[in-house]
DNA sequence: AAATTTGTATGACAAATATCATATTTTAAT
DNA sequence: ATTAAAATATGATATTTGTCATACAAATTT
């Protein structure tokens, strides 16, 4: 038996919140959900998908494989957004794969819901286009930090940016977990420079690194570097 | 007097091919016709737009200025495709400018009337919505792109994709016209080292310099350096 | 518990790219 | 037509970043 889409976290954050309580049984009724595992792939580039996945629980990442074989991440995403939209409406395979930073719940609505859903509710729609646009937004942003700033610029602003998005633990560290690589991914750069430039930084008291873990220590002076 | 819709070249291109007879009456009523001239902006960075642009001729550039003062690139608009789409629907001010790479004709449509058209013609929702997404997507291949590839692989790739979208004149260079330091926004670097890199492929013969335009001689070969 | 694998760290060096200087050509202004 | 300004081109050099090698630490497997 399906629970009740009517509380979930996801509605709260999402373009679901447009939907209405008859929706929202129409949802509950198809939807299935799934426990992802850390490390475990969602999708993968190139699959059809054919509906969205509302994440109720864990970060994952979305990643494109280059032709140098290294994964570039292009965005992280938490609970209470969607996943899924662009190629559902693109009518095209994904261009991404999403995988799992931490264990995750999420849940499936097929196309053909979400499609009626477009064509009945036109808030709805419109919070699909809103979130879209600011991804398009973050994108260009995001490209011109990579066109534009240096490696060290752009590992600062990461940092920033990881914190304020995601928090951070008792003990100061970030509370998003990312590998070396994985934040080498993310400012697209060698995993070594990306190591380099932390040890720098810790040694300039920029950040603290505890364990594997990263502390932001004085984020002024980040931030001015990010520049 | 207004010029009629129903026959632009925009319509036929864009989104705005879901609109019946009478909203095409309706947006040739309301509309506002511009010329403007190479070099100059259609909006900037910042600005709040209250509306969209359909270009009629003649084609521009989506730059954002980078904190080091440069200007990078984001996309190239061409007749028949919309602008300012992003910033009307989330209803913030442009996050690029938009300045004329020739000549250009657009009309102005004011937000009032696209959101009726949102409201009662749902293909139309759905049409701009497809755009987008393929925006979102071209933005992340760009950002995977500027965060793996090395400055030879962008120039290769960028010369295609010019070639591709805009075509060539008899003489077989690139129709468009960028100087050297708009190309190297494209790009992302720095306008000294893409000279020296055109040079390069000049005197390896995958291009040919004609003045300040560029020939492709041998696509293959360009193709495979693009990757 | 020992062994293997994986992730993090650092040095040495090579390659890519940016910066600064300057020459040349082209375009625009007077 | 002359001059000034802007764009293109190229060399010299510094800086950034990537690559390869290796060491060490942590996690995982046996």
């Amino acid at each position: 038996m399906s629970s009740k889409c009517e509380q979930c976290i996801v509605r709260q954050f999402s373009s679901l919140k447009a939907l209405n309580k008859e929706e929202l049984l129409k949802m509950a009724e198809c939807k299935t959900s799934y426990i992802i595992k850390k490390g475990e792939p969602i999708f993968e580039e190139g699959e059809t998908t054919n509906g969205i996945f509302c994440i109720k629980d864990g970060v994952c990442k979305l990643t494109k494989l280059s032709a140098n074989g290294k994964d570039q991440i292009v965005k992280l995403v938490k609970p209470g957004e969607l996943l899924g939209q662009r190629s559902l409406i693109s009518e095209e395979p994904t261009n991404l794969s999403a995988v799992a930073l931490e264990d995750m719940e999420v849940c499936f609505i097929p196309k053909k819901e979400i499609m009626e859903f477009f064509n009945e509710n036109n808030q709805f729609s419109m919070n699909v286009m809103k979130t879209i646009c600011g991804d398009l937004k973050d994108a260009d942003d995001h490209m011109v930090s990579l066109a534009q700033k240096s490696v060290k610029e752009r590992l600062a602003e990461t940092l920033l940016h990881l914190e304020d998005t995601f928090g951070k633990n008792e003990d100061g560290t970030l509370h998003i977990q990312l590998s070396r690589e994985e934040l080498a991914g993310m400012i697209g750069t060698a995993t070594e420079s990306c190591i380099r430039l932390l040890s720098e930084f810790n040694k300039t008291g920029l950040i603290e690194l505890i364990g594997k873990k990263i502390a932001i220590v004085d984020r002024n002076k980040l931030k001015r570097m990010s520049e």
